[in-house]
Parts: C-alpha cells; sequence; structure tokens
RNA sequence: GCCGCGUUGGUCAAGGGGUUAAGACGCCUCCCUUUCACGGAGGAAUCACGGGUUCGAAUCCCGUACGUGGUACCA
C-alpha cells in the first residue's frame, strides 16, 4: 500500500559540510544533490534545496551561495531563487529551534530522552581517565548514565532545580539496551543492528540548537519527506533514527532510506577529501572554492574547463550503472534510467582520467552553438575579441574533436587568431633545401594572385607548383603546417589557410622563410 | 578495542548456481590520416583466501584477511 504523501515525493538535499569552517561543497555532497533530483523527477516528485546553517555553515561567509551556484551549474536547480523557502519554511534550522525543542520535550516526558548537566569538560576528564586506564571509549549510554548528572540519576526536585538556575544542559536520547532495530535500505536491503553499541546521542545541545541526529528526523516528518538519502557514513547512526521516529510516534512516516557509498582517494585510504584534489591534482568541487582561512583558491571542474553535462554524466556513474554498455548520458536520459536499486554498496575509487574521457566525449558530441559561448570566454580571457562569428563556427568545428577539456580550445585554436610565437624550424631544417625554398617562393607569388580564396583553389595550386617543381606534396605539408601553427598539430592545413585568409597566409610563409636559410647560389 | 558496511583486471564495472567472465578508462600493437587528433581492428590484464553446500560456486553459507565508515554538545 502506497502511503498518501509517498504519492507526492518530496527529496530534499541535505548538503553537508565538513566540520572545520573550511568547507566547499565536493563531489560527494554534489552526487548526493543529483541523486536526489533524479530520483524526484523520475517519479514525479520535488527537488526542495535545503541548506542546513549549523555554526559551521554560518561560519563560512558565501557558503549558502556558493551551494546554490555549484549545483545551478551542474543544471538540477534554478539559478534564481528562492532557495531555502517554500511550503515548508522556514527552512533553516536557527528558526525553527522552538520545534526542536518542543518535540525533545515531548521524548522527556514519554521517557525516551533526559535532560543532561554534564559539561563537555567533565566528559572528556572522564574519557581521558578511562583511556589512561586502557579501557575502552567511554559511551555515555545505559552503562553510565545512572553514574552521571542527569535527569535519569538526579532526583525530580534537584532537576527542577538545576534546570530553573539556568546552568546549561543538554537532551539526550534514551537508548534500551539489548533492543533490536532493523531498517530496509533502498540499497543494501534489510540492515538490523542491536542498541548496545549506540550511546546516548545528545538531541538538543546546550545552546539550544538540535544535532544532526533530531533535526533529520523532525524536518523530514514536518517536511513530509519521504526519501533520504546520505551517504554511508550515516549508517551507523541510522537506528538512533529509526528509534526516533518510533519514539515520536511517527513510524509510519519515515521515509525510505538509501545510504549512498563512499567515493574514495584514488590512491586508497580513505574518503576523497579537499586536499587530495589538490595532492593528487584533480578537481574534488563544481566550482571553484576559496578556503576563508587560508584564502587558497582551489579550482573546480567549471575552471578546469569541463562542461556541466560531462560533470554530472561522470558524477551520476561513480556508484551506479544503468547495467546496459551506455555510459553517456543527458541529465534528460540520466532522469529516465536511474534507479536507486541499481545504486552500488560499496565505495568507488575516483578517477581523474575518466573524468576527463568523459569531457572529451561531450565536446565531441555537443554542437557548435552550444560550445561557442564556452569558447568565446576562453578567448576573451586570453584577451581576444572574437569579431566574426562564422569562422569561430568553423574553427570550433575543426579542432573539437581534438579538445579534452574547454581549455585546450586555446592551444588548439589559438593559432587562427595570433601568429604563433615559436616555429619548430628544427622539424623542418634537416629536409629542407633550395627546391623547397623554390617552392615556397613561388607559393607565396601564386597564393598572393589568387582570387578564389578556397580550400580547392589552395590545394590545386600547392598541388601544381609542387609537381612542376618535382617534389612530392608531402614532403612540403609539414613545412606548409609548421609555417601557419608553429608546430606538428591541427587540422587540414588547407582548413587552416582558408580560414587565415589569403595575407595572413603570405604573411606567416614569409616570416617562416626569414628564419630558414636562404638560396645557397 | 567495539560495532557497521564492503571485496570481479591497475581503475570503474556487467553478470547473482552451468558464460570462451560483457563493456569502459588507462596501457600496448596495427590500420586510416603526407601532422596531431577522431575513427577502426587487435592485445596484455580479473572473480581476496580457506572451508563447506552442490553433479557443478565468481554467484549460496561460514570463517579469515584486507579495505572502509562510525564510535563527539561535527555533519
Amino acid at each position: 500500500m502506497i502511503q498518501p504523501h509517498y504519492l507526492c515525493l518530496m527529496s530534499k538535499v541535505r548538503v553537508r559540510f565538513a566540520p572545520s569552517p573550511t568547507g566547499g561543497l565536493h563531489l560527494g555532497g554534489v552526487r548526493t544533490a543529483l541523486y536526489n533530483y533524479l530520483f524526484a523527477k523520475k517519479h514525479g516528485g520535488d527537488f526542495v534545496l535545503r541548506i542546513e546553517d549549523t555554526d559551521q555553515v554560518r561560519y563560512v561567509e558565501g557558503a549558502e551561495q556558493y551551494i546554490i551556484d555549484s549545483l545551478s551549474w551542474c543544471g538540477i536547480l534554478p539559478g534564481e531563487g528562492p532557495h531555502n523557502e517554500g511550503d515548508y519554511s522556514p527552512y533553516r534550522q536557527s528558526q525553527r529551534k522552538s520545534f526542536y525543542k518542543e518535540y525533545a520535550e515531548g521524548l522527556i516526558e514519554k521517557g525516551h530522552a533526559y535532560y543532561a548537566f554534564d559539561t563537555p569538560e567533565q566528559i572528556e576528564a572522564l574519557r581521558e581517565k578511562l583511556k589512561a586506564q586502557g579501557k575502552s571509549n567511554l559511551q555515555y549510554g545505559h552503562q553510565v548514565r545512572l553514574g552521571m548528572r542527569n535527569s535519569l540519576s538526579l532526583s525530580k526536585e534537584e532537576t527542577q532545580l538545576l534546570l530553573s538556575s539556568g546552568l546549561p544542559y543538554v537532551i539526550r536520547i534514551k537508548i534500551e539496551r539489548d533492543e533490536f532495530v532493523s531498517f530496509k535500505d533502498m540499497i543494501r536491503g534489510d540492515i538490523q543492528m542491536d542498541t548496545n553499541g549506540v550511546d546516548d546521542k545528545v538531541l538538543l545541545k546546550a545552546d539550544g540548537m538540535p544535532t544532526y541526529h533530531l533535526a533529520v528526523v523532525v524536518d523530514d516528518y514536518l517536511m513530509k519527506i519521504s526519501h533520504s538519502f546520505r551517504g554511508e557514513e550515516w549508517l551507523p547512526s541510522a537506528p538512533v533514527h529509526v528509534l526516533l521516529w518510533k519514539y515520536l510516534g511517527w513510524e509510519k512516516n519515515m521515509p525510505q532510506w538509501a545510504h549512498l557509498p563512499l567515493i574514495l582517494k584514488p590512491d586508497g585510504n580513505g574518503k576523497l577529501s579537499k586536499r587530495d584534489g589538490e595532492r593528487l591534482g584533480f578537481p574534488v568541487f563544481a566550482l571553484g572554492w576559496t578556503d576563508p582561512v587560508s584564502k587558497d583558491l582551489m579550482k573546480g571542474f567549471k575552471d578546469l574547463g569541463f562542461l556541466p553535462e560531462a560533470f554530472i554524466n561522470m558524477l551520476a556513474m561513480i556508484g551506479w550503472n544503468a547495467g546496459t554498455e551506455q555510459e553517456l548520458f543527458s541529465i534528460e536520459e540520466l532522469v529516465e534510467n536511474f534507479s536507486i536499486e541499481r545504486v552500488h554498496s560499496s565505495g568507488a575509487k575516483f578517477d581523474y582520467e575518466k573524468a576527463k574521457w568523459f569531457n572529451h566525449e561531450w565536446i565531441k558530441k555537443c554542437d557548435v552553438d552550444r560550445l561557442l559561448p564556452e569558447v568565446k570566454k576562453i578567448f576573451g580571457e586570453k584577451n581576444i575579441a572574437i569579431h566574426d562569428e562564422q569562422s569561430l563556427k568553423k574553427i570550433v568545428s575543426l579542432v573539437k574533436d581534438r579538445c579534452t577539456l574547454l581549455t585546450d580550445f586555446w592551444e588548439q585554436a589559438n593559432y587562427f587568431f595570433v601568429a604563433p610565437e615559436k616555429i619548430e624550424t628544427e622539424a623542418i631544417l634537416p629536409k629542407w633545401n633550395d627546391g623547397k625554398s623554390l617552392f615556397f617562393i613561388e607559393l607565396i607569388r601564386n597564393y598572393s594572385m589568387l582570387n578564389l580564396w578556397g580550400h580547392l583553389e589552395l590545394e590545386n595550386s600547392f598541388k601544381e607548383i609542387a609537381s612542376f617543381n618535382r617534389i612530392k606534396p608531402g614532403e612540403l605539408m609539414l613545412p606548409f603546417r609548421i609555417m601557419l601553427v608553429g608546430g606538428k598539430y591541427g587540422p587540414g592545413v588547407f582548413d587552416i589557410a582558408t580560414i587565415l585568409g589569403k595575407e595572413e597566409t603570405v604573411k606567416r610563409i614569409r616570416y617562416t622563410m626569414s628564419l630558414l636559410p636562404g638560396l645557397s647560389s
């Protein structure tokens, strides 16, 4: 039986920041957002961006806008707001403090939670002491809670007194021992854990803000979230959340869970982190991110010349595939083909080479009009203004197959706009002779007088003069190419010369000739 | 330490009792191209280990090893 609210699917992105105030939305976060989006779209639901404004996030200026910009670039969020608004507002945790407190206190009344007055310092000291004795980590749970300062160990009067004295306190969940919690994960199937390893997690912090544990449950309930996707690192605390749904009496409304596999470092040893990007030379953010502390700018996929289409395609394929041989998917095709059941349960190492391959494929696949604004931007950054859009289109279609990154368009096409600075004469010199000198002198004369400047005319003249001078055209192609572009690369020489135009072509031949030995007589 | 999750070529992976164990990236060879790419053909390379169950195990079960995550008034 489908519950009514499941028919009105809503999926929410819970964008997560690293605890340090130097966050940034990295690969794992964007992928979670992407899977949320794909799933919601596929099932006709809504995709809601809800940014948690915990202390850490607020600390980073511009972080919210950065998240919005990142997801907008990926095409899974409209760039224009409003975000963090909607039918279930307010969305900011700081504005929902009263809800969390209300439910936490309700839990205490039902005997599923309690007030605790121990300070973090006291607990820390106890941990240190136990560690010194060689005992395993202290868990604030059923073993020790009666020995601590809380509303379970204290009398009602003492508790009241402490509460009214204004002493800081937290609210902790009371986890019963020897209880089995089982739930279904859409990716992993049935999961069962006992509660003995789970401690009495703090639900409401001393500053009145909820911890993640309380916030997910309360928000998911209030916002009628039907499916909750998050990283695998949350699996160990899932029992706490399931228990909370039960204790709050909302079990029937509990969302379906999916714990996404982790994206791992390419060289092993753990989750991919932002440091790995710097260390191994690839981006880990969609958009560039400036570390608020060190002020270091870490470049994003966008800055390195990735197409958003390629980026999300690549990202979607980390941990999921359609089960067919298809690897290239547009966002629409992803929506159509995505299924949460086909998401893997094991982590995948990130492979930058493969990421680049996706981009290369997408550049080849995209039509010229899609590429044009991107290429213009790249040339703009090099202070090259584009006057003739038609010839730029020709240039783009000529060179796009050999560009892996958008930035490659500069290396592959700059010679159309500026004469090459360095001419690889060393590649011409060994086979250079008077015959070739004569050929090019004649070519200059001939080309200068051509009325029709087209591929066919250029090639015909070239070959005629070659055969008249008894030189194989093949021996002349390479020198000619180097004269025009500076090195041994690029599309067909006559295509290049056609676009370059008469004046520029002749000029470049002349220039290189001046670098080469003249006629020996 | 304890608890959870995982393990198919170097990497990403399909396959979930009988397959010559797909495919992709990367690497190598050749063809095409009088350059570089694109494209095409081919190659090297894999079921972590040990026990079961079974006529038969990469596939199911149990152990071990390894990896990874959690064990915070962080998310």
